[in-house]
DNA sequence: ACTGATTATATTGTATACAAAAATAAATTA
DNA sequence: TAATTTATTTTTGTATACAATATAATCAGT
């Protein structure tokens, strides 16, 4: 009757995979632990094989190694903010190029709300900023390749008390503002800073 | 009794895997096709579970699209090379700072090979080639992503007469020398040359 | 002949049973 | 007691049945 809030036709496999990977998200099932797909299968009330559906999905999104829900550690921290170093440098260079006024616009939106939002509006500006820049890529492997990084990204920063980043709107705007000068030398540059940055100030979070 | 040629204990999935990939991989199952789960199922002598876990995992590299073979554009083409291009050329300015004495010797090998082996060890030391360099990322991520593009690069070629690509030896040689002296800079230039030439080459082939 | 509804068919999604393998616990021996 | 075997239990892999959905075919009515 209510064991699910949102029970509305989506399929087994797919109700499954976003619990699965929101219990993830949450901590609710913690880092290490051991997945066994019965256990799940009844928890969620549905057979094993969405569930095993559910489980290669997630592994291949980085969530889950060997049936055990991955344990974060500092070297997979580098190596993920190496790769968008080098998917989100591209894309800010390819932004400077090529982007459209209207997307341009919406880039300038999220800066704006950075410095004027809610935390709420402030995190999710902060995340459709570059997302914004990813798309202009206009390279679906690598926008695709993006997409399934944010789980284990959202994971990380579930560590780190991120929302007093010192200086991330004003990396953003910088960024901004070279993109909307056609600049792509620098964009990438800031781009790539910017990461850097991010990935320092985590580093020294979780040490 | 003997229609597997290969029963040597592999999981049913394992198997099912390797055969559907190679089907595809040689053209035994042409681009386009809409792949039926029990139909697979009886042809390669297993139940429905294990394909259908395969097909999953192709999804995941690129070689089914939507249950049917993937049939690769000239953009999926620019796409992926526009990939390789960051992940190698990455690659290439890693191995230039941090490769072995090893590894480069091994490097040297490919080379050599590549102007004196048999086509086929030709074929093999270049593809080695490209994942030495890759390897000297050192980043887990990066390596994983390249090897699962892989299919995808081998089923490109099979629609491109490759083996006789001019200079293609002797711009491995530029790269490998920029690397062995230490030359970061122009070892990403050139590795992003390279694979842009072979870009050119088969977009060339295409049309 | 074309369009839309209706039926039939094919295909996938899901549950479940059972066998194979892995992990754990118990028992034996040195 | 520690190490090694042998049972026992758990967990996964695979096959299969059935239900839900999607696809194709048939048939009416215009």
């Amino acid at each position: 009757m209510m064991q699910d809030s949102n029970n509305k036709s989506l399929s087994a496999y797919q109700q499954s995979y976003e619990a699965l990977r929101d219990m993830i998200l949450t901590g609710t099932i913690k880092q290490g632990t051991k997945l066994v797909e019965e256990k799940l299968a009844t928890e969620l009330g549905v057979s094993r094989t969405p569930i095993r559906e559910s489980i290669r999905k997630l592994e291949q999104e980085g969530l889950i190694v060997n049936k055990r829900v991955v344990k974060l550690s500092e070297t997979d921290l580098r190596n993920t903010f190496e790769l968008r170093k080098l998917l989100e440098g591209h894309g800010a260079r390819s932004a400077a190029a090529y982007m459209s006024e209207q997307e341009y616009l919406a880039l300038e939106r999220c800066v704006k709300i950075g410095r004027s939002g809610s935390l709420e509006a402030i995190m999710e500006a902060n995340k459709e900023f570059h997302e914004i820049i990813m798309r202009a890529s206009n390279n679906t492997l690598m926008i695709d390749l993006f997409d399934r990084m944010q789980s284990v990204i959202y994971l990380f920063r579930q560590t780190v008390v991120y929302h007093n980043r010192p200086f991330l709107i004003d990396e953003h705007q910088k960024i901004c503002e070279a993109i909307g000068a056609h600049d792509g030398d620098t964009a990438e540059q800031l781009m790539k800073e910017h990461l850097q940055a991010d990935l320092d100030f985590c580093l020294h979070q979780i040490r």
